[in-house]
DNA sequence: TAGAGATAGTTAAGATGTTAAGCAACCGCT
DNA sequence: AGCGGTTGCTTAACATCTTAACTATCTCTA
């Protein structure tokens, strides 16, 4: 016995929120992170910090505001965890001689050397989730995930 | 000229970061979630406390341990989200009169009420997604998620 | 060139995430 | 009954998220 009436189609019911696209791709992306974050975790490195260090790998520079676009964290956000970080040397910040607003993040040798050693272990995890789906549907998985994410837009309308 | 040594195959190089795996997984799921954000804080609702009231619609209680687990929401996070409800009115407490452990919540009236009336804007959300990436596609993403989610494990090793 | 508006960052306040302790009620065993 | 281990939940401490207000600086234009 179909749980739903005749003439109202599925799209109509919401889909049980274990089903429910935000739950899926919440527990999916947490999966994910926690086997990242077992590797931060043992360098003293949040998962933000990290996406922060990724960003700045190999760059001389760059502003906070596209930093915080880059790294998908929030400017007010980002300014507390680089307050953080700074403190922790990390990383530096360089004043624009040509523009008093705006801030340069640079990483410090520390934070390069840091990065370079927990690289490999990142890598490690990488491959474990190339292995527990395969790569073409790996591929698959992010060509929808990014398709989503275009036809969504930046807007907040 | 391709970036990548011949004898060294891409996945043993980081990818950049706003192509990572836990990257991609992240904004998606803020472009998705945004759009639900929109129609929950009309109603003075945050994500995490709709996702309660979502899992407890139709029950007449549910423990709070089973109830975190339902919302991926960690069990002390869920203590003081409830104590806010509690206050607010939209749950109750019962206790179990079988073991002074376990603890029931339940929706009030005003809740089982705010959930009928939010209902029908977030199904047109849900449409919304379903127009951008078409059902087949929609069903992929799906089914991805939740093998990779499987694959993973709940595990924390 | 003064002043309105835009831009880059910070600060603030409330809510949640994450980990570790703490507490009370249960369970199993003696 | 009594004791140790387990379980369900709370509290605490720190980090981050989200929204809004605020500051300093810059830009554009009347």
């Amino acid at each position: 016995m179909p749980t739903t009436l005749p003439h109202e189609p599925a799209c109509l019911l919401l889909r049980d929120l274990t089903h429910s696209l935000p739950m899926v791709l919440l527990r999916t992306r947490e999966r994910v992170v926690q086997r990242f974050r077992a590797v931060l975790s043992r360098h003293g490195l949040t998962e933000q910090q990290w996406r922060i260090l990724r960003a700045l790998d190999g760059r001389d520079g760059m502003e906070i505001s596209l930093l915080a676009a880059q790294c998908q964290i929030l400017v007010p956000s980002m300014s507390v965890i680089l307050q953080r970080m700074e403190s922790r040397g990390l990383i530096k910040r360089n004043a624009n001689p040509a523009d008093g607003r705006r801030i340069l993040i640079a990483p410090t040798g520390q934070a390069t050397a840091l990065v370079e050693q927990i690289k490999p272990e990142i890598l490690e995890v990488y491959r474990e989730i190339e292995r527990i789906l395969g790569k073409r549907k790996l591929e698959q998985l992010y060509a929808l995930l990014e398709e989503l994410e275009e036809g969504l837009g930046v807007a907040r309308e």
